[in-house]
DNA sequence: TTGTAAGCGTTATCAT
DNA sequence: ATGATAACGCTTACAA
């Protein structure tokens, strides 16, 4: 005897209704086309026997398949993690899976994916990898394929986003600082192809202008990518290039520590001799060394508010694109401080 | 005109064959049974016409998703992301798609989560959450769903497991210590519901007994869970019931995180007063305040095999169960020192 | 080697 | 309000 699995016929003979009944009982929208102590019975004896709607014979029938894809270019980075949790919250609420997909930041395997995504019939598809103009939106569309974007946008705004203020954020990092008496700051940008990285950077700009921060072209040094590695190595060409910065700004968390691993190098304590900013508030770091001061976004809610408009899109495919924009907070903590010599203010510190 | 999918049956009328002949040309493993020349046409056309097979609809038929469900406590642990790449990778290979579910240690929210992977038709399941008899394995079982563990075990061994040795883990920290110098090691153990907890508690109690620690029952406090605040809690009665300890073992990194806590409450330099080891290893684990020595697993290995063995048992189900050990090592970082007055070695370091 | 036809479990459409 | 029927896109005996 092998398994047997229930089938919503087996629920139709057992009620004595005719299966199409059954499927009307039990789908929520249409319960009301059948009589109540029909649904009655059939959501019962459904329930005795175990049954169990199978969702990929719905889907066959109806074309969707209450699954959306998720792509994220490093479920390792901590960044996403707190993100996706969000985005799953608001899916289950709705009966929906997420299948999650990592690019690695790599072009080809996020084309890849999104096809592998769309060949299993998602619904709609929520992009974290996302450079500003990339051709994965142009291959969303001909596929007909609901998208929102979250953290990072493009160019153009015609596809729904929920992103952070970056240029509000990069600002209150520069006044952070200024107000702690630094006067040459330097920025270490992350990738310009990248919609935060362009937003922090100009963002940092137009904050040091208004600082009044030194005279002359800002101070900036763009890493290669997200990386430590490679914040060390911007960092190392701002120092060489502003050897007076008293001040970094870093365009994350991970470029924030490749700095410090810079600064060590060059025997600068953080934050006697330099202070140091990130920008995510990562997980965990409240914990390296020094603590790091940055700029927190609100990862959770950017995924929640993702999820429900790619719902929304789902629901009616016309509805208005909308794009959010979440404001991100500072968060004070070891890495920053005076600079050396006279000084107006002292700074709260927090965990 | 609205968006019109391409099916087998497109294929079928433009390479002038069958659909049946298109399935079977486009199938790997039935390729054989066509001729070479109509392979190669059939082949031609679905790429020139851009054909991909809906798994949907194939899965309806064989009763095979190509998805596997992976049951996981939290993403935002950074204990897991390594494992689930790993996991990926290995399915990506065979052509599988990984769904991934939270449960938060919650047992109900596990089961829960197991229903609605049953309900979507996975081929099986790994399961990186399971405590000491845990009745979702039973639930499997029923469901004839086979399943891998991962991380932590059960107790009885009907069922495949990539785990790591973690008497060998605890036992590779204590010994260390006693090189080091120190005599009183403490232990702040994990849950002991769970196999990581139980394991690893055993290898201590085992290696102190080895290096002749000193007599009395060892000093161990258990945490409730794997968290940080947990394993203050932990250190605090530790140190509070044995105050002459000069070194703990935490059971993990997070409890070790704790530990450091605890420490900075009471006064005590890390590792100047105090050496705290933990384990797994964790991404950052070596920018902690100090860098923290502890033993590292291989996660992405564990991922990669417990990939592998589940796909050898939803190849064939009636498979050898089997159990495969991983081997720690350690990873000697800032957190542990001699302990202070005199001493025998000097002790490596390495970031 | 290829075609035929049935069927996987569901839902939409059309009758009644 | 409910039943009958076809269809979703694919695979697989079985037939030719």
């Amino acid at each position: 005897m092998r398994k047997k699995r229930i089938t919503i016929e087996d629920v139709a003979l057992e009620a004595g209704v005719h299966a199409s009944t059954v499927s009307r009982a039990l789908n929520p929208g249409k319960r009301a086309l059948v009589s109540d102590v029909v649904a009655a019975r059939v959501a019962a004896t459904a329930q005795r026997l175990g049954y169990t709607p199978d969702p990929v014979a719905a889907g066959l029938r109806t074309r969707r398949s209450a699954t959306i894809g998720i792509l994220i270019p490093d479920i390792a980075n901590p960044l996403f993690p707190p993100i996706l949790r969000g985005i799953e919250a608001a899916l289950a609420e709705a009966g929906y899976t997420a299948i999650i997909a990592n690019t690695d930041n790599d072009a080809l395997r996020a084309r890849d994916a999104l096809e592998r995504l769309a060949a299993r019939r998602v619904d709609g598809v929520i992009l974290a990898t996302v450079s500003r103009r990339d051709p994965l939106l142009d291959r969303c569309r001909k596929l007909g394929l609901p998208v929102v974007l979250v953290n990072r946008s493009t160019g153009g705004g015609a596809t729904s986003a929920v992103l952070t203020d970056d240029e509000a954020g990069a600002a209150l990092a520069v006044r952070h600082l200024a107000l702690l008496g630094h006067r040459a700051i330097g920025h270490v940008a992350g990738p310009q192809r990248l919609s935060t990285g362009a937003g922090r950077r100009s963002g940092f700009v137009a904050a040091r202008r208004a600082v009044g921060g030194e005279s002359g072209p800002p101070p900036i040094a763009e890493a290669a990518s997200y990386g430590i590695e490679a914040g060390a190595h911007a960092a190392a060409a701002l120092l060489a290039a502003h050897p007076r910065i008293t001040a970094i700004v870093a365009a994350n968390d991970l470029l924030a520590l490749g700095c410090y691993d810079e600064a060590r190098r060059r025997g600068l304590a953080c934050p006697r001799d330099i202070s140091i900013t990130g920008f995510n508030d990562m997980p965990f770091a409240d914990r390296f060394d020094p603590p790091l001061t940055t700029v927190r976004i609100a990862q959770r809610a950017m995924g929640v508010e993702a999820a429900r408009l790619l719902l929304a899109e789902i629901e009616n495919p016309r509805s208005p694109k909308r794009e959010i924009k979440l404001q991100p907070e500072l968060v004070v903590r070891g890495s920053t401080a005076q600079p050396r010599g006279p000084s107006l203010t002292v700074p709260r510190r927090s965990r």
